[in-house]
DNA sequence: CAAATGACCAATCGGATAAAATGGTCATTC
DNA sequence: GAATGACCATTTTATCCGATTGGTCATTTG
């Protein structure tokens, strides 16, 4: 059976990842979990580093198509910007794999995984911001900084969804698209 | 000279705990900085702990102040809250002791300092409350929860003032003043 | 002979242990 | 009786050394 080695490769390392982290795991690990010999990895990733960042790139592929099926082009900006933060968020925070990696950035800091943690809020960041620059262009919002829009809506997006809950009973679906648009869409003037 | 051996202990351990931080200050160095001997510490303050509790409700003391000082009645609620929250965070940055501790809670995660860093977030966040629940009262913004209110208040704040500029340019205090304002207030819908 | 392999190596990690430092006490001093 | 610093139990830090790890490459295999 003529298997894709290279692919089981990933596959084992993406479980590795999910259930060790990235630091626990190693390359004899992966190695033997892909039925694989060591030096069969470094002829397909140059190493632990660039297979590491294969998957993550995998992940963002996947947490791009989250995005875009949120999106609904007869829906409002509005609308349609909550549902892919949400389904995003949700995403990430359900996600053995960035479970995984969040704990690690958290607690050990390891250098590679702080790195990739940043690469996904850039990539969230940036699916926002084509958005809105869209929404500006449509006139369905203010005319603003984009850049700094989207990175605003994030901000809140993160509050609402993770620092909200630290100290408080977590906020529904239903609430956070409420104060989401009550207090970026609305605002508080009377 | 019948000097105040209390407040020369207080004064010698803020001085260290702003240089070296909680967890490297020790009583000893603070009884040498402070002309004391140990053992009269610890017939002022029952431990480590309390002696740094008292210089933090100290800190706080003096941020009511700033914070007061920054609130004028004829203002409005937002420029009030605006100023209070720029001043507040402004003083936190610049402040040695909460320089040193937020480094502290960042890169050591002493249980200690990050006690203390959260009740200083607490303290702010109430003050905030208090003018929201007030200008809830006063009609001059909308009907709205408090309590999340202040607390995306000073997500947004935070989020202007130390997150952005981990990426991009600092934002001066109009930036952040008119940004606040539009945003939060006037809100995105057109 | 090209792809796959695992023994091997240098570098890093981590557990064990001993030494130093620290928070806190209390008998003695002033 | 308030102040003190030698003293103690506990925690922290430094040091060592064997185990582990990422990565290489001479050898094997299909």
């Amino acid at each position: 059976m003529a298997v894709d080695r290279r692919q089981q490769i990933i596959d084992a390392a993406t479980n590795s990842f999910s259930l060790f982290g990235y630091k626990a795991t190693t390359i004899d690990q992966v190695a033997k979990l892909a039925n694989v010999g060591k030096g069969t990895i470094y002829t397909f990733f140059k190493n632990k580093e660039e297979l590491f960042d294969e998957i993550i790139n995998d992940l963002i592929k996947e947490m791009k198509e989250v995005a875009n099926d949120a999106v609904n082009p007869s829906d409002s900006f509005y609308e349609n910007v909550h549902r892919a933060l949400y389904k995003l968020l949700e995403f990430r925070k359900k996600h053995q794999l960035t479970i995984k990696l969040s704990q690690e950035a958290r607690d050990i800091g390891t250098p590679a995984v702080l790195e990739v943690m940043e690469k996904l809020e850039l990539a969230i960041l940036n699916f926002i911001k084509d958005k809105v620059i869209l929404a500006i262009q449509k006139g369905e919002i203010k005319d603003c900084d984009p850049e700094i829009t989207s990175f605003i809506m994030m901000k809140l997006y993160i509050a609402l969804i993770f620092d909200w809950e630290k100290k408080n009973e977590p906020l529904n679906k239903a609430e956070i698209s409420e104060l989401f648009e009550f207090y970026l869409f609305r605002g508080l003037s009377t």
